[in-house]
DNA sequence: CTGAAAGCGCTAACAG
DNA sequence: CTGTTAGCGCTTTCAG
């Protein structure tokens, strides 16, 4: 029943313990035949090495933490976090680490304490943080810089703290929407995005839809939603019924997108005979809404390993350079444009 | 920078370290003034216990694991991942464990030896086994137990194996839905349901259905989807195109009856004048629907915590009685029904 | 009531 | 190439 040890192995094979810790670490040259003998027994008596005490040895966790801040209710229905966090489960299991997952309520100190002391008892060594809702990274980031946790910033830019990250381009990918719809001979192209999220994923769009009209000589118009499937419904109501009515709209992400989608049906506007309507991100409905959506494709999964790999080397090296890292995005025409 | 020991704070406060060790696991009695100045003493060190000495010292873990078993993509949208995740999570930390996550596909072997490879590690010490889609727990909870590992089945009756199970009481569900049904003139209630799913709560809920409309001298009948809203959405139109057009359309999900709802606008089909459509879970969304769905509230979240707390009880006494304990659900009657 | 000593399973020096 | 020794931070005997 109880777990086989290094010394179970040692014994095994007919060899001393520390023996069975070369083969495992290729330290130092072993003896082919040794060698072969013991990695025999460890295969027979089924052993896996203590992790507990590695760690306690190496003073070194293999053990990873997701955290998802700003985590709130609405924004539950986001394929976006299961998504991520299964590729940093994957990607961090090919690599020997294993990874749990936080969810750090900005409201709430207590969250913030209990996420602390895990840290602090060693539960984990290093962070991949995934900025949801309206929340500044800064200030938080900044904080865990301070307890000496490393980390990584998923899908957002660190302004300038001293922190690495992982994001897409969003700025090629808006360029390349707002070419397509002008392509199309649209020219009256709003964008309808969050007002108070002040994570940057939503400032650069913003700031790259602005450039990316002008360099048509084309006027912008904005609308503000909150990144969910209603808000896009509500707000298609309120463009659609204003001297600005526009011959495409620009949603900032794929939910809000389809909600527009479904508004445009309830007042049987045609899309896209008479409006387009793009998302972004390309998450699985996009293909499934009638008309299917016209979006750019963001590597979520690539980026999420890519995030893993670069926390990874922060923790091997912890000097190594801070680092943005672009991951570029793909324009995906479907149907509503 | 490097965290402080037992050592250390012994040393602050004056003491040998075991004592110290005491008063952390008020072991036996210290004089209360020198448990006060140890206290003061961790405080002001900002003291916590390392997690993998004790781990490798107690041969305990403080690590659970929630593994989501016959995970496949098509699920991603439920907000029922996130929903139950947090849950286990928040109430895992405030009984001094943190909660690791883990995707199992029923069809990936290699997924399922990563899994144990980290259990042999040590590196969880039991886990709630949340069984999605197509799949039979049985026999994974079968092997489970034969690696010797502890675990608790969620939203799941573990038909006979030996394991403790948290679920809710589907039946009584059904029966509330039916007889609501009933209780406002409907006569045809049609129940739309995954076939191929051999999870035990969909079987519950048809077992139910069957016997809730006979109890009132109807006739049954069934047809089959996926889970899905697209699939919610082609049921209806099915159904509503044969000779057994119903009267109430009893979907086994909240996202199914989503999809219903809508293809009931896209068809000009009132509801709930034409037709009665009612869901199952009550997530979020369900209240945003048009008209608002009619569903049973599944207590997802005190599930959650049950499902942790049972785990718990096995793991401190591992000759504990398996036990499966049943959630009351309830009805909630909105603008659908 | 408090201190000394042993050892959990492992790695990393060091000698042979 | 292999074995000896020490010690990571903690709990738990056992003596004082």
């Amino acid at each position: 029943m109880s777990r086989a040890t290094l010394k179970d192995v040692a014994a095994h094979a007919g060899v001393s313990y520390q023996t069975v810790s070369n083969v495992l670490n290729d330290h130092r040259s072993v003896r082919p035949t040794t060698r072969e003998r013991v990695i025999q027994s460890i295969r027979m008596l089924d052993y896996h090495p203590n992790q507990a005490a590695k760690a306690l040895r190496e003073a070194r966790v293999t053990t990873l933490c997701c955290v998802f801040y700003g985590y709130h209710a609405e924004d539950i229905h986001d394929p976006y976090h299961n998504l991520i966090q299964s590729a940093f489960i994957l990607e961090a299991y090919t690599h020997g680490y294993s990874m749990t997952t936080a969810f750090l309520d900005s409201k709430s100190p207590e969250s913030l304490e209990s996420f602390r002391q895990a840290f602090m008892q060693g539960r984990f060594g290093g962070v991949i943080v995934v900025i949801t809702g309206d929340t500044l990274a800064a200030k938080q980031v900044q904080m865990f810089k301070e307890w000496g946790l490393p980390c990584v910033l998923f899908d957002n830019e660190p302004s300038s703290l001293g922190v690495s990250a992982v994001t897409a381009d969003y700025t090629q990918g808006i360029f390349e929407l707002v070419n397509h719809h002008v392509s199309k001979g649209r020219n009256r192209i709003t964008l309808l995005i969050p007002k108070d999220d002040l994570a940057s994923s939503a400032i650069t769009r913003h700031n790259a839809y602005i450039k990316a009209v002008q360099s048509h000589n084309l006027p912008h118009h904005i609308v503000f939603g909150e990144w969910s499937f209603e808000s896009g419904e509500n707000a298609f109501y309120e463009v659609w019924n204003t001297e600005h009515r526009p011959d495409a709209l620009l949603c900032a992400n794929d939910r809000m997108a389809a909600g527009a989608i479904l508004a445009a049906r309830k007042l049987g506007v045609r899309v896209p005979e008479e409006i387009a309507i793009s998302g972004f991100d390309d998450f699985e409905f996009a293909r499934y809404t009638a008309p299917s959506l016209t979006t750019i494709r963001v590597p979520y999964d690539e980026m999420a390993r890519q995030a893993l790999r670069t926390l990874l080397g922060n923790l091997e090296d912890s000097h190594a350079p801070t680092q943005t890292t672009f991951l570029p995005v793909s324009l995906v025409v479907r149907e509503s444009s």
